[in-house]
DNA sequence: TTGAAAGCGGTACCAC
DNA sequence: GTGGTACCGCTTTCAA
């Protein structure tokens, strides 16, 4: 006989009654706590297995002003594009591989920072957040910490030592990039870069880029500077500039893999070839690195770890783990791929 | 002077005190709901304001049942290996687009059918799931359907009119990519693809191939079949049993533009030019498929606008709107790039 | 070992 | 228009 039910779901209480037990006595049960004898354990365990109880969460949390919840925040990256660029996926994943089978969830979200506000990590009562990208005086930095929640900040150079960072050795790999084409034979090296100014991290890179001018004793020139935004378009326009305007030039570093991705476009399209009469050099390692033609040299970062560092740190903070050594500097390596070689003898 | 304070996040009664008014009429001035007097409700926005009010969403949500929260779920896929495929970018980008200034905020989830429970989706009262790739017969399905709970399945076939879906016009996806080759006079073609039976997609598509093989009375020859994992190692051993075994073969269709990576890859390891002696067609339209070497002659889907439409149905269904069509099927079309051309004639 | 009850921060009904 | 209050589902203290 069908019973016209409400359809509510299955709280504590309905448990409690099915079991003969209080309610505080199921809480005790799903929670671990307390002492209880074996048989009102099982007891209960029954119950809930019979009526299918799942706990609301939102109850648990408004209660224990907890949530189980925690945010990965892009500032500077609008929500949807946010996902143009691989980066940001490999390093998502990271995090869900520490994450496993710990009982949270995640929030990705890019912000705007001028236009919204972060009134969302309270509202939803986040446990902590991994901000990536932001940099000393940005509003972001301020207001994360004003909320006292566990935080990391990810490639952010903050100059505050008490804050937990994760970085990669952003200046070794500008260096890394740059000596291999020196080695080669390079001096004429074109820089497709955004603005150093806005970005810590491509402010570091562009220093290892003058370290290893300077090593090799070849003056920085700022004609070979090309200030492009760090992406395909970019690299595609950077490069039309370089064939244009310095035809000098015999190598491109870039800082991001997508930006070489778009150079080789270009150059592919211009009939450059590469890397016979033009190398070229990406940052990342990403992926498709590897399935270009010619293949990428690259400056490799383990992203991934940078993620599953990342979350681990949170995971301990919000454990209230004591941590000694807040910063964490992962190192980078160069990839040999198929896009540099020596520089060919110049035909006159 | 400074007071010792509770820290205490500021909730509604704090501002009914400082606003002298009832904790009722707060609720009332922050949702809109009920008259007020001007006066009282500028009292009030104004404590908010002043005392830095956020509301407590747990606390909301335990009373309304609603968590403006909602999850895209991925079967098949577990949590950290979903960032491995671009297509999934795509698509969260275009649910975050049509998410946007909605209050609502995204959960990505990668399941393992048979490992995992969705207790998750009741654990945190999920408003609303978007669920990629299951099938009729899943558990997903199944169990998705159960919760009753607003839901869209895109990719998935289901047989239920019912239920909402959004797909793309596999079928003519395989078709296309087919024809275009028989049409350069290609007649040897390789299929690279996995078992077309646990995925309706890819049995829909496999169909388009047998379709466009049948217009042109080329009867279907099992050999060409290579069954491999869609991805981009998948395509790399794939292309090399082509080189091997079909050396009479001078086409190749995969299924996806990461196979066909794969399969650029090998053929080029192996000396064997593309387009020249080689044809391949890749599948999705994904970034990267225009800057690979050949660029890709592919078959291109707007995941993006799959992802918004599939937002745009979960809102409406949560919205309560009453909505006749619930099946979207998105065409596709053929992208030429330069990984095909005409069929070399043979050399005897 | 178990249970009664207070209370987390809201919403919504109903009385004034 | 405004306010009193029950209640959402759970945790936790304290008493039995």
């Amino acid at each position: 006989m069908k019973k016209l039910k409400n359809e509510k779901r299955v709280s504590i209480k309905d448990i409690a009654k099915r079991a003969n037990v209080s309610i505080a006595t199921v809480s005790n049960v799903i929670n671990g706590k307390g002492r209880m004898s074996e048989k009102t354990i099982k007891i209960v365990k029954e119950a809930i297995k019979e009526l299918g109880y799942t706990p609301n969460l939102s109850a648990r949390n408004l209660k224990t002003n907890r949530s189980h919840l925690f945010g990965i925040i892009v500032p500077t990256v609008k929500g949807g594009k946010l996902h143009d660029n691989p980066f940001y996926w490999k390093f998502v994943s990271g995090v869900e591989v520490s994450m496993e089978n710990k009982e949270y969830q995640v929030i990705l979200k890019g912000i705007v920072e001028e236009e919204e506000s972060f009134s969302f990590i309270q509202e939803r009562q986040l446990d902590g957040v991994i901000v990536l990208g932001a940099y000393d005086d940005s509003k972001t930095v301020q207001k994360i910490k004003e909320l006292g929640i566990p935080c990391v900040f990810v490639d952010s150079y903050l100059s505050n030592s008490d804050v937990f960072q994760v970085l990669i050795d952003d200046e070794l790999g500008g260096y890394l990039a740059t000596k291999h084409l020196i080695e080669l034979g390079h001096e004429k090296i074109a820089l497709l870069c955004d603005d150093p100014m806005v970005s810590p991290v491509l402010r570091k890179r562009f220093e290892g880029f003058k370290r290893a001018l300077k090593e090799a004793n070849i003056s920085y020139d700022d004609r070979f500077f090309i200030q492009i935004p760090i992406n395909a378009e970019g690299g595609y326009q950077g490069a039309n500039t370089v064939i244009k305007k310095l035809n000098d030039a015999t190598a491109i570093v870039t800082f991001s893999d997508i930006t070489a991705m778009g150079v080789l476009k270009a150059l592919k399209a211009a009939n450059v070839s590469v890397p016979k009469e033009m190398s070229v050099v990406g940052f990342d390692g990403l992926f498709f690195s590897d399935y270009l033609t010619p293949s990428l040299t690259t400056v490799y970062q383990d992203i991934e770890m940078k993620g599953k560092i990342a979350a681990d740190l949170l995971l301990r903070q919000m454990k209230g783990e004591e941590i000694e050594e807040r910063t964490c500097i992962l190192s980078v390596q160069l990839k040999k791929g198929e896009s540099t070689k020596g520089v060919s003898p110049s035909v006159l």
